[in-house]
DNA sequence: ACATAACTACTACAAATGTAGTTTACAGGA
DNA sequence: TCCTGTAAACTACATTTGTAGTAGTTATGT
């Protein structure tokens, strides 16, 4: 399943915040660009016919979708694809690359830390 | 400027690569799909129009391209989008994600962990 | 000098994408 | 019960993308 960049982020949208209406997206969407209710809600119906949202239920007029496909799925395919094509496929390059940068915080440097720790610790056992 | 996924992947050659002809695009790229060489020069003609690539010098009656754009220029702008996308914005998460996925060797992590720790020591001072 | 192969430039076209208007139907308030 | 506003469904359209054909031109070997 291929998605757009608008579909993604309307994607973000129901894997972060969960089920919802096409109005509700959009009051949200429109946080950030500035775009008709139609607009989002045509990119909601392409969405529904590739699979990737479902319908769930009902709300007076409001129909309720709901992420059909995991975003697990999707980063787990497009990220490798991305690592290909700017790190030669090379993970630790990519790695590498936000530490050169410094796009590692703080908070994620702490985060970092304890996550090896624990695999560490289930490794030994 | 914003390039397609077609595009993307013939950037990589003239990045990888260094300069060279359509044809020279043309034989790399079918080594992984079955496209026509007008195919390719369409693509890297849309590159040119796009300032990504840029005429070098001509050998016999081939026009030598070569990139325009730094690699780096490109994914610095894209890697945050992706990270915003996919990881909460959280470049950690992303690193959490290789791990989880054994997309880093024993060595990648190791070098992982003697990185955090002198950061720590870094700041310690 | 000429023919020919190959390379460029131009044109074409379907599908996908971003964007939004129009029409229809119905939920909910007066 | 009837009106009205809102949401869904459908339609529309320009642009981008993937894909390739055709026509024109020229380097080069004979």
């Amino acid at each position: 399943m291929k998605l757009s960049d608008f579909e993604l982020d309307v994607m973000q949208l129901f894997w972060d915040e969960g089920p919802c209406s096409a109005a509700t997206i959009h009051k949200w969407i429109t946080k950030d660009k500035n775009v008709a209710y139609t607009t989002v809600k045509t990119i909601i119906d392409r969405l529904e016919e590739k699979g990737a949202i479902q319908r769930t239920s009902v709300e007076g007029r409001s129909i309720i979708f709901a992420a059909a496909v995991k975003k697990e799925a999707i980063s787990t395919k497009l990220l490798p694809e991305f690592v290909r094509r700017f790190f030669h496929g090379n993970s630790s390059q990519l790695v590498a690359h936000l530490i050169k940068d410094d796009k590692l915080s703080e908070e994620d440097i702490s985060y970092l830390e304890t996550f090896l720790a624990n695999r560490k610790t289930n490794k030994g056992e």
